[in-house]
This record gives structure tokens, C-alpha cells and sequence, in this order.
DNA sequence: CACTTGACCTGTCCGC
DNA sequence: TGCGGACAGGTCAAGT
């Protein structure tokens, strides 16, 4: 999905419409995106929202049942109370009256008739139930990495959970070491520590991590001030934009000039994945 | 074990 | 225009 910013920024704007309210139906478009039994959650009122990793969770009166949502790489929330459809032009009722559309998976009725959106182009995101500690362990067993923003998050604790012979760009993204970072941020949060991705993460100096430590969370609060990328899919609970994307530093930019130095940016292809870098200024 | 690849899907873009 | 292939913000399972 969306990374840290991302769900961050829609957790925020989701706690200021969804306290209090009550679920009275929840409309399933496609049931591979549903895991549970939504009757479960008809006539609970939300009491909490928060955010871990890259996935929001979703609590009632008790703690259990909860529901998570993670949007993976296309995955939208967007709610419509009909009162905020038009200001400042765009989005519009066009947009709201656009909905559901055909990409909408799941629809979550409210008792005042609001109703929240899930859309999902690529159909990778998804919602679920979750009934019990056991339950919701398993789910994180594997996105249980340090949160950037956690007092928690300091350079020794990088240096001791992502120590490792794998390229240094490869362990930010595994999400059991740091939860949160996607791609995006991996290229442009490496490009501020001016170190190569490909870089054995057992072969940084402790200046490195620091420097690593500080860039990270500098490009992930940089990004949460701008409400986060939305370079084709990502958008706000109201359907409006965020801006980071006008702000990459080296993600997707290969073959421009590097913001610091001009030479141009260099793609290779790492775990799969599209990585960009200067391959002056990081070394 | 640690690490890599393929799978899940739909859409867009680029080269021929 | 059309077609094939590569690629796209994530994560897991199955390989080696």
C-alpha cells in the first residue's frame, strides 16, 4: 500500500469521522476481500482507531472482535457522510455520486447512513475480522518491526535488528525488522543517508546508522506533512490528494539529475523491485 | 536456516 | 492500432 504516511494519514482522518459511529450493515462487492463473518460487526460502535505496520485496526466497545484493513498496493477508504462533497471544487459530487464503483470491494453502512468505501483496483488489500490475541499475534507475527516513530527507534536498535549480509535496502523493507517502510521511502530514505541500497547492512559504520536513524524518520515525517504519495492509486478519506510525489528525491527518477549533485539518477532492479540512487552522492 | 522467486490481480506504458 | 512484455506503493508461500 501506501506505506507508514499513507495508512498513518487516513488513520488520523478516520478517527475524526468514524468515533461513535455505529455499523448497521456491511456490504460485501467481493468476498475475497472479506475474512470473517460480517454479521459480527453489525450494530458495533467504533471506539478506537490505530495504525501498526501498514495496517489499520479498527476497535469496538471490547477489544476483540477488532477489524484490520491493509490496502496493499491499490487499496482506497473513502467516506461519504454526504456533507463534505463540496468544497474547495475537487473532489465534487461527481466523484461521490461515482460510488460505489467498479472497483469498490466492500461497503460499511453506518446507522446515520454514512457509509465508507473500500475500493481496490488490483484486489491485493483486504479486511478482516479478528476475534482473539492468538488471532491477532498470528496476523502481526510477521509486520512486528520497530515503528519509525517509537521512542524505541533508535540507531542501536537498527543496528542490532537489521544487521545482516543482505543488501541494506532489502532488510528496511522486511517488515519484522522496521514496520512501516515501503518502497518509496526505502529509495528516497536511502538517498538522505547517502548510502548505496545495495549496501551489506553489516558493512555500515555506526555514523551510518545514525545517519540511516535520522534520515528515515526525516523522509517519513516529511512525507506525513504532505499527506503522503499519491502517484496513481492513494487517496485521502475525502478523495483529495496528498503530495509527496511532487517531492520524490530519487524514486522514480532515473535517468534525471540527482537533486545534490545533477549527475543522473540510476535504476537497478534489487529483490524484484525497481531501486533507484545516485551513484555519487551514496556510497 | 537464509535467501530468492512466483503468486495474487488489474491496469498502464513502451517498443515493435 | 494492436500485441506482448515489463512494471506498479505489499506480503506470503513455496522453492533452492
Amino acid at each position: 500500500m501506501p506505506e507508514l504516511p499513507e495508512v498513518e494519514t487516513l488513520k488520523r482522518q478516520l478517527e475524526n469521522v468514524l468515533l461513535n459511529k455505529k455499523i448497521s450493515q456491511i456490504e460485501i462487492l467481493r468476498s475475497k476481500n472479506f475474512i470473517g463473518d460480517p454479521k459480527v460487526l453489525e450494530t458495533k460502535t467504533i471506539t478506537q482507531i490505530k495504525r501498526k505496520a501498514k495496517v489499520i485496526i479498527i476497535y469496538f466497545q471490547k477489544e476483540f472482535p477488532c477489524l484490520l484493513v491493509h490496502l496493499k498496493m491499490t487499496g482506497q477508504l473513502i467516506f461519504d457522510d454526504q456533507k463534505n462533497r463540496v468544497f474547495g471544487g475537487h473532489p465534487n459530487n461527481d466523484f461521490f455520486a461515482s460510488l460505489p464503483s467498479k472497483y469498490t470491494r466492500v461497503i460499511i453502512h453506518f446507522s446515520d447512513n454514512s457509509k465508507l468505501f473500500f475500493n481496490d483496483q488490483r484486489t491485493f488489500g483486504w479486511l478482516k475480522i479478528i476475534s482473539s490475541q492468538v488471532n491477532f499475534d498470528q496476523e502481526f507475527k510477521n509486520l512486528n518491526g520497530i515503528e519509525p516513530f517509537s521512542p524505541i527507534f533508535t540507531w542501536q536498535n537498527l543496528k542490532t535488528n537489521l544487521f545482516s549480509s543482505r543488501p541494506i535496502k532489502l532488510v528496511i523493507l522486511d517488515q519484522s525488522k522496521i514496520a512501516g517502510i515501503g518502497n518509496i521511502y526505502a529509495n528516497d530514505g536511502l538517498f538522505l543517508s547517502r548510502l548505496l541500497p545495495t549496501r551489506k547492512a553489516n558493512s555500515l559504520s555506526d555514523k551510518d546508522w545514525q545517519n540511516l536513524a535520522k534520515s528515515l524518520k526525516k523522509i517519513l515525517s516529511l512525507s506525513l506533512l504532505l499527506g503522503g504519495t499519491s502517484q496513481t492509486n492513494y487517496i485521502h478519506l475525502d478523495g483529495k490528494k496528498g503530495n509527496y510525489q511532487d517531492h520524490f528525491l530519487v524514486y522514480r527518477k532515473d535517468n534525471q539529475p540527482c537533486p545534490k549533485c545533477q549527475n543522473p539518477i540510476q535504476k537497478i532492479k534489487l529483490g524484484g523491485r525497481g531501486t533507484f540512487f545516485c551513484p555519487i552522492c551514496q556510497k
